[in-house]
DNA sequence: ACAACTCCTCGTACAGCGTTCGACTAACTG
DNA sequence: CAGTTAGTCGAACGCTGTACGAGGAGTTGT
């Protein structure tokens, strides 16, 4: 019926077997740093593994599964913030850090289209809710803050600028370069390689964050 | 073959000729929209085309081309604002356009990991960097406020909320509330089923203008 | 008239893919 | 010692994207 990994309850296991599930996952991520999303074949990883290939249906039931796990686990390197700070600290930190773990693995922007119900993401997702919880937003606008953040940091992950080789984005700007009569706005200001990505992605979270601030509701009770 | 001129088909006309890219282009267009991403392959393409799989080679280099050429043609969709309103109402409108155009054609979610670099997708990104500079961004300012506006509405498009069927959004949700525990902020407001998505990227990117505006210099230089 | 050439089509074939199936081993349970 | 279970694996199936080379049709040159 539901077809992704964490819809369905997990095998009942006994002691610690040789090949476990986490081993499998860990060697994906590694498999996928190293050689891409295209190159990762269940064969290469049974074989990377040192089992056979059909040996790896015992312990997940499809590919797609090994992706969905792989997608979580990179997560995990997003260091959720202690909280002690103001919200937007928080938040700024929590949506960098999630930048930073896709931007150090960047197969996971071709995986993105896969929902996201993962322990991990759902842990930081869980506290971006939270924090803006704290910070006052209600209703809606709760909703469209926190979703906003999300769109936010995936778009940014997946417009990834400088995952292909500099001999790719150079190809592109020579192709706006070209075309300079039909996009003269693009053309002029070199949009790939001169830039300074990290800043615009700090910038542009900050446009979001000035624009959520004023609708938190800070006076709805007598607390602190 | 056939016997009589009624069983035989005429002959194609040679002025157009009877495959083009085109013509593949808009049939995958059309075969994604009624079978999703993963059920396209060639050999199914030519025969919804009426030809043998290897002919679409001669007019395409790969799958992925076509692939390349379907996502930007939906872009095609997207109408391009007139241009003599406001820069705000311009860009609102240009990326609900945008927006819609992709939940439209919901596979296009899993191919925006591909460089967007087709004429369609140009020519509004064009638009939209052209409407920012006559707003008076300028510098880095500019270039946070264009691929802002890109993350957004780019992410806003993958974390489609209802491109899969109630049944799975439904099992999500109870996952959620059977981890009511664990997450107890994404619990209490029901994340996928209960929310109305469309006002929440209209809200979302109101803050992401409200936060921009006041950075555009409208004071540079001594003209109307 | 015929030959040469270009544009386009297609059958065949290949290597590789995800996944299924049933046989096998090894360890634990009674 | 038999029975059960957890885990492994070789072989096979149906399907994929794509290369290759043969051939047909229309046009051009002589």
């Amino acid at each position: 019926m539901s077809s992704s990994v964490w819809l369905r309850q997990d095998r009942p296991r006994r002691d610690t077997p040789p090949l476990t599930r986490e081993r499998i996952v860990q060697e994906a991520v590694a498999f996928l740093d190293e050689e891409g999303h295209e190159r990762l074949t269940m064969r290469r990883l049974a074989e990377r593994l040192g089992t056979g290939s059909t040996t790896l249906y015992w312990h997940v039931k499809t590919k797609d599964d090994v992706l969905d796990l792989a997608l979580d686990e990179i997560f995990g390197e997003a260091r959720i913030p202690s909280g002690d700070t103001g919200w937007r600290e928080a938040v700024t930190e929590l949506l960098h850090q999630w930048r930073a773990a896709m931007l150090r693995h960047p197969w996971s922007a071709a995986l993105l289209n896969r929902p996201l119900l993962g322990p991990n993401v759902l842990a930081r997702t869980e506290f971006m809710h939270a924090t803006l919880v704290r910070a006052g937003f209600r209703g809606p606008h709760l909703v469209a803050a926190a979703s906003s953040l999300s769109n936010y940091v995936i778009g940014a992950a997946l417009i990834r600028p400088g995952d292909d080789e500099a001999a790719e984005r150079a190809a592109a700007d020579e192709l706006l370069r070209r075309h300079r009569d039909r996009y003269p706005s693009l053309a002029e200001h070199g949009h790939l390689s001169d830039n300074d990505w990290d800043a615009a992605f700090a910038q542009g979270l900050t446009y979001l964050l000035d624009g959520m601030a004023p609708h938190a509701q800070t006076d709805l009770a007598g607390n602190s």
